[in-house]
DNA sequence: CACAAGTTTCAATAATTATTGAAACTTGTG
DNA sequence: CACAAGTTTCAATAATTATTGAAACTTGTG
């Protein structure tokens, strides 16, 4: 029966969470934010949990903690040191291969910025520029605005290329000095 | 026959585009760009195909032009309705609705922070709050490394939000100009 | 208020994307 | 160089997500 001079609104909320339970709904957060990032599930749950690890896990460990197939957590794992995510480390008289996650978040923060731009920006520009020098015909109607349209999108990508640029190089406390100052 | 004293590395190059097929190779590259970034493609194809039209389109228009359902055309142009990217215009006298695309890009751009923010970081916040705020027993070993990892994202988060916000809201020449100096 | 013109919904289905798991491969060691 | 321990690849399959299209609904008009 519930103790009307300590009420629990929330009985989830009330009992204490072991530590283990608060890295499990940590990964399940972390995975499920990044479906709507275009980043898959396994990768992010896979980074998430390396994240909050003490300690260097082995393929063996991401298999059993994340129910994964041997596949799927080998090609995962490279995925993410390809991202430069996580790092290998090797453990003195071990065959078998640890990792451990990127722990500074502005680090992380600037991997991610890289591959992203790299993939996404920097493709989109490059189509851009070849789609606005095909040769078409200016007398046509709406050819003005139509390239109109492409160069305001191009001035868009350059602006964002600057910024995610100057990011990716700048120092932690400049950055954040300079951001927060700008907007707040 | 091709003409050596005016070579054409790239045959396709070199035929000049009706604006047409210029549109319509434009529409391609939006759509492709958008699978990279959890927008639909065929809701990041209509957004084009809208972009560049000059007149208004009926659903009629775009079930045509993307050679798409009714039913898809209809929840995408709602869906387009709801993000800001697209208005109806209604010709007088005329039952059938139209629709014309937000042509300002600042403006587009403000649209997609708005949606994609509150869609995926405020909702990331909502729950890193809520775990932060979990009662835990913190003589746990790692106990503190775990809060740690938590505490770094929250303040990422809140940096990002803050900075997205400042975009939301700033003057395009204020911005353009504030961004550029800070970062060339 | 019956009808026509148009729009929306949603269960069924198609298309896409992620995952498995077994076979092939790699690498270090006696 | 044979073997063991581990890793990677990739065709088959499962899971997810997008699309269709027909039925239900809405709205303006005679």
């Amino acid at each position: 029966m519930p103790d009307p001079t300590n009420p629990t609104p929330d009985p989830a909320a009330a009992a204490p969470l072991t530590l283990e339970q608060a890295k499990a709904q940590f990964i399940h957060l972390w995975g499920a934010t990044s479906a709507s990032w275009g980043i898959n599930r396994t990768m992010a749950q896979m980074h998430a949990l390396l994240l909050v690890s003490a300690e260097a896990l082995s393929t063996e460990d991401l298999m059993a903690q994340l129910q994964i197939s041997r596949g799927n957590a080998s090609m995962t794992v490279r995925e993410l040191l390809d991202w430069g995510l996580v790092y290998k480390a090797l453990k003195p008289g071990e065959r078998r291969e640890y990792f451990v996650a990127e722990k500074d978040m502005l680090q992380v923060t600037r991997c991610i910025i890289r591959e992203r731009k790299r993939r996404e920006l920097d493709a989109m520009k490059r189509s851009l520029d070849q789609l606005a020098a095909l040769p078409g015909d200016p007398t046509e109607p709406g050819y003005r605005e139509f390239h109109r349209v492409l160069g305001d999108i191009q001035q868009l990508a350059d602006s964002a290329d600057t910024v995610l640029t100057g990011v990716m190089k700048a120092e932690k406390t400049w950055l954040i000095d300079k951001l927060l100052r700008m907007f707040t």
